[in-house]
DNA sequence: TTAATATATACGCTTGATCATATATATCAA
DNA sequence: TTGATATATATGATCAAGCGTATATATTAA
């Protein structure tokens, strides 16, 4: 894994990626229609800055059907992971990271795994 | 402390900036000359970043006599003091980061807190 | 006051990141 | 094949970050 830590503060400095990120350590697997309603974006924004996490090696997705699911790389190195871990600690009492997960949770129809397996 | 996880990110992102921030990690008060000196650049550069981590608030700059010692702020919140924690884990078998640290400890004439207090 | 050293800031330029929008691709169902 | 849905990418424009250079400020000593 080359992950460097320039590239993993990069790709957490911006906030779309972040509050991806911090959804999907907090969620696990979390396809692109859960993550634009989450944030309340649209869809060509969220998928471009999941390519971006992509391109940095900080998750990996799964296609199932017609969904994608993303999810925090398992190969991120220990450090990169308690990272995260403390980002979530930061971020859990601010907006918008409050309201994402709400929103996320109200969500109708939530694609998850265990229908589209 | 109203230290986002955004501005802490993007703060680190950088090379030049993250190398000074592990820097005092490690060691401490440094000053302008010795940070100059372990990462090898211009002053100005550094001092630009040093201003720029300055405005977020994650370092804070002690005066003494002709020198100013920059070091970690003491306000940071745990999470992100961890944060930086781990990043030295991550960072510390990599380049510039070793050679940083040789070079500060290879540093003639070091103008220590112990001499100008 | 003058000079020397350490540090900070200002200025013009360039490059890369991001955005909004449009369009392309992939899958599934009919 | 056609249509619908989910997702990805391309394109042109804008904007902010960063750089190199020059200069300003602060402190100390002579």
């Amino acid at each position: 894994m080359s992950l460097t830590a320039e590239s993993l503060f990069s790709s957490l400095s911006h906030e779309i990626r972040l509050r991806c990120l911090l959804l999907m350590q907090q969620e696990g697997e979390l396809c692109v229609c859960e993550l634009t309603h989450a944030l309340g974006l649209a869809q060509p924004v969220v998928s471009r800055h999941l390519a971006l996490l992509r391109e940095a090696g900080l998750v990996s997705d799964r296609r199932a059907g017609v969904w994608i699911h993303y999810s925090i790389s398992k190969a991120l190195p220990a450090w990169a992971h308690d990272i995260l871990a403390q980002a979530v600690l930061g971020t859990q009492t601010q907006e918008p990271f409050q309201s994402d997960l709400l929103n996320l949770a109200e969500m109708p129809n939530r694609p998850g795994a265990a229908c589209c397996a």
